[in-house]
DNA sequence: TGTAAACGGATTTTCGAAACTTTTATAAAT
DNA sequence: ATTTATAAAAGTTTCGAAAATCCGTTTACA
């Protein structure tokens, strides 16, 4: 506006939009997010089991796509933490463990606590439509068991992700609902194979988490999820047979 | 081991590595990361300005390399929240505010000291060295001004970083460093801006840091870090010219 | 018999050009 | 003067093939 004294970059400065927070890519609607997005439900769903190998052949066929293309995806899925890569030996699914999932959900807890309690404070009527409705959607389908069709599991991991997501949505920290995300579909993962093996069933927490939040209790609602993930790392740590702790070192070069 | 009832992915997984948070991908070293790497430099440093249009032709220019690869290296900027894109019109490189300064500090402070106290508490001889190694270079160089060459601005911001990654790297949780990283990032592209406008000197608080760490004195550490956090966004704030709260709405089609 | 070099097939990485989309420019019509 | 239509230009997205690299196997040599 008024003279400024000689800037890094002349202008550029004053064009400023409010958020920077990466992008939530599953909004795009280009080829090569169709892919990835595909990719990214086929690894969450552990179609692509974890430490797999990705060769571009299979995966041009599975997809249809081209190489280009398919690297464009795989890039995004490394950082994401869904993949891995190293140079010259392509790709692979990122790999589990329990170490990992006692890690990521330490800081889940903070993150999904972190988001709700402020969501809540600054909910809306529109929010909490969402969250009836998506909860309602959630509720109408039956947790998947083993032998379901991969279809009817991905539809249901489709609501669970929304049902949560209304949760939080009228957070007003970008930053926080982003890494909230991307943590929470690491643990899809785990929780997959979770509900695959799991031995006891468990109530109905999603509707104790949605009343207290509609009821704008937001310790008691901060208080379920945080046993909600705790929980489940239990339950993973003792009914998903394979998944200990002491797993680290495998071959070695 | 024994007969495990049949299992969503058949024997992969009994190969589960530790880890599985991101790779940090700057340790790669093919074509396609270097490219990352320079490009992610040039946005950090503002030599590639906020809401900048990444046009593919110049780019190829500057970094002599194909479309591409610099669609993949674009890529990997947008999940880093340091470019965005929208299909069909190409990149940018991501926009700033002060909103969203004050957003990523609040959580950087979370997770500086949540990394630094886990890194503290399990510091060894060779984790002492480094930080003693790192900040010794890092004083070496007098934190650069305006006019000097980007060399000069490139190398000190990469002793800084260093610095600060080495008083973290015995925290145990890889997706705490992890995102420690990406948010240090980000706001390495607002402290380059306060310090070029910086009227006021600030005292070497490196060095308090660095001697708080070493005498493994938790809450001091914490505290400083903290504090040179929210006073790096006040300065700014109150310094960097253009800077302000209501700068949203722009350009509207 | 053991080690190292060399070969061949499989796979990844890089590239530039063809196909497609958006933007800009120009002209006609209201 | 403003809008609508049309055409050219600029830029992006996708693709498949050429170049480079990796990996397992064979061959050569001590």
């Amino acid at each position: 506006m008024g003279k400024v004294l000689a800037m890094p970059f002349e202008g550029s400065i004053e064009n400023l939009a409010a958020t920077t927070a990466p992008q939530d890519v599953s909004l795009e609607d280009a080829a090569t997010f169709d892919v990835l997005r595909k990719m990214r439900e086929d690894i969450l769903c552990c179609v692509l089991k974890p430490d797999q190998k990705l060769r571009f052949g299979e995966l041009r066929q599975r997809y249809g796509t081209s190489v280009g293309t398919l690297r464009e995806a795989l890039s995004h899925l490394v950082s994401e933490g869904l993949a891995r890569t190293e140079a010259g030996r392509g790709f692979q699914v990122a790999p589990i463990s329990l170490a990992d999932f006692l890690d990521l959900s330490e800081l889940r807890v903070y993150l999904e606590t972190r988001t709700l309690a402020d969501a809540i404070r600054h909910g809306t009527d529109a929010w909490e439509a969402e969250i009836v409705s998506s909860y309602f959607l959630l509720n109408k389908l039956a947790p998947p068991r083993q032998d379901d069709p991969v279809s009817v599991k991905r539809e249901w991991g489709k609501r669970h992700k929304r049902f949560h997501d209304s949760l939080v949505a009228t957070c007003r920290s970008p930053w926080s609902l982003h890494f909230r995300s991307e943590l929470f579909d690491q643990a899809r993962r785990y929780h997959w194979l979770t509900m695959i093996h799991a031995r006891s069933r468990r109530r109905n927490e999603h509707l104790d988490l949605r009343d207290a939040v509609l009821a704008r209790n937001v310790d008691l609602a901060c208080g379920l999820i945080e046993k909600h993930i705790r929980t489940t790392v239990q339950q993973a740590a003792s009914e998903v047979p394979g998944l200990t702790l002491d797993m680290a070192k495998r071959k070695k070069a």
